[in-house]
DNA sequence: ATAATTGCAAAAGCTTTGCACGGAA
DNA sequence: TTCCGTGCAAAGCTTTTGCAATTAT
């Protein structure tokens, strides 16, 4: 968690307890949250934090290769500190996010005529253990 | 086209002018338009048509397996009318979508303990042909 | 006839932005 | 001292919803 205050400073970003405190919250969460579940966990020791700083900060985060991006919910976006290669699983009833280790015995990516490939990603859909044998949600 | 009516009946959902011509529009398209996109396309020839019947009969299209949603691009569904399995690359300058042929060369896709898989997707981030050489957008 | 669908407008999410104040470097 | 970053509020987008009128079956 040092280093990330370490990679901050080498990005030039200013260490405010903001970043600090959100940094802290999503390093090493395996939950994959969201913008809006981050602002709600930091809420009680932060209370004056902004939304608004919640996202901008997550957003620079990403920029500066911290966190990744999960887009798999409709219309919102999911945070991952675990920027290595690996894929996800997407259980479409309670809408966790589930890590995958990777697929190493996979031949490297192809993309169409002319395309450089910057990364891949893989999600697999379907239903947790807990959703399995259950009606569909809502 | 006309199979396309036949699932619709099937479904027991009604054949409305609307309905055939957002399928119209967006079967064998390649380029993967997202609702305002498809709204756009229709309005010429469809003054009348609200978006929001846009949006409900893409949702309805889903629903019926008639087309798939891509998660690509921020805040937005794309659609793509090729149900069957293939894979995409995503253009992060200029935010193409672009249809890759399925790797076969691949065992099936396994998720956490318990996981019941229902579909994998996988998206390739990169920059396209037209895009590789140049600077950063916007 | 009748239940589904459309248009329109309003509402709902999620995310971004403008701006003045405050704080890290 | 200097900007960058924060809070707050307002605005922006995409998408959904309520409802009366319309329409496919």
């Amino acid at each position: 968690m040092m280093d990330s205050a370490a990679a901050l400073r080498r990005l030039g970003l200013k260490l405010t307890p903001q970043r600090m405190a959100i940094l802290g919250y999503i390093e090493g969460n395996e939950s994959h949250p969201s913008a809006g579940e981050v602002f709600q966990a930091l809420r009680a020791d932060h209370p004056s934090m902004a939304l608004a700083t919640v996202y901008n900060t997550l957003r620079r985060l990403v920029e500066a290769g911290l966190l990744l991006e999960i887009r798999v919910a409709r219309g919102q976006v999911n945070y991952d500190p675990d920027t290595s290669v690996h894929d996800h699983a997407y259980c479409t009833r309670c809408g966790r996010i589930f890590d995958l280790p990777p697929d190493r015995s996979r031949p490297p990516e192809k993309g169409p005529r002319g395309f450089r490939v910057e990364a891949a990603r893989r999600i697999l859909y379907g239903r947790c253990r807990d959703c399995a044998g259950k009606e569909d949600a809502r």
